[in-house]
DNA sequence: CTCTGTGCAAAGCGTTTGCAAACGA
DNA sequence: TCGTTTGCAAACGCTTTGCACAGAG
């Protein structure tokens, strides 16, 4: 029993083979975009349709099972749900990394300021990582 | 000589009446969609082309005379460039507010965290506006 | 066995492009 | 006048849908 059968079921999702691989594949990868999925996964099914690959990211999506980041100037990246954290990008290559902020203080500040009930902060950073610089 | 000629040049773009029209559209809005934007110029010029739309945004944003403003579970709004600023965003009616927030230590915090060198910093606060609650 | 998921092909939708005419400087 | 912008229509790319068959539970 794979590590992701549990998971998937726990969000109410069948378990099929083709399921199995993308939650494999983000988990991997951490944040991976529709069309590099699209890519990894044709070398393990040859036949799979992108019509699979956008119904099954709608339903996980739908599901909690991962989320959707959107990052300026680039194409979103899907990742796993997890414990809240921000995001890295890079300028330079677009690669994209976690980051465990404490944003506590921030949204109290915030909330302190507007007449908004404020929820959450989805904050990407933008800057220039290791490799490319 | 209306208020947006002089930035319109400014920012090296022809000046026409469409252009105007825009400026001034997303000036009153402070936030606005590539659709929302194209049913307000369809009042003014009834013959306006989405094609021209699209044109100019693009143009304009190359050219920093406005910037995209991307938002989780919505579609992007634009909005005119000035000092750097954080958004909130209703999560009932999608209505968009800027804020301003010091986000220097934040961004210090996060750049001493990590490999990448952090030039700034996309903040989207979500909760719920005044009119929602 | 029943219901859901898969793959394929077609449709849909938002965005971009090419072109001729109109316009700005 | 010359180069840019506009509007239109066609093309494009990404995403969704409908359907028949296969597979999960």
């Amino acid at each position: 029993m794979n590590n992701y059968t549990t998971i998937l079921r726990a969000h109410g999702l069948k378990v099929t083979p083709q399921r199995l691989a993308i939650s494999d594949a983000i988990g991997t990868h951490g944040h991976i975009k529709i069309e590099d999925l699209y890519t990894l996964m044709l070398k393990e099914f040859s036949s799979i349709s992108l019509a699979t690959i956008y119904k099954n990211i709608n339903v996980m999506v739908q599901n909690s099972f991962i989320q959707e980041v959107k990052i300026p100037h680039t194409k979103s990246v899907y990742e796993l749900t997890k414990e809240a954290h921000s995001h890295l990008v890079c300028s330079e290559c677009t690669e994209v990394e976690d980051i465990s902020l404490d944003i506590y203080d921030f949204i109290n500040k915030a909330d302190s300021q507007t007449s908004f009930l404020i929820q959450k902060a989805d904050v990407v950073f933008s800057g220039i990582c290791k490799k490319c610089q």
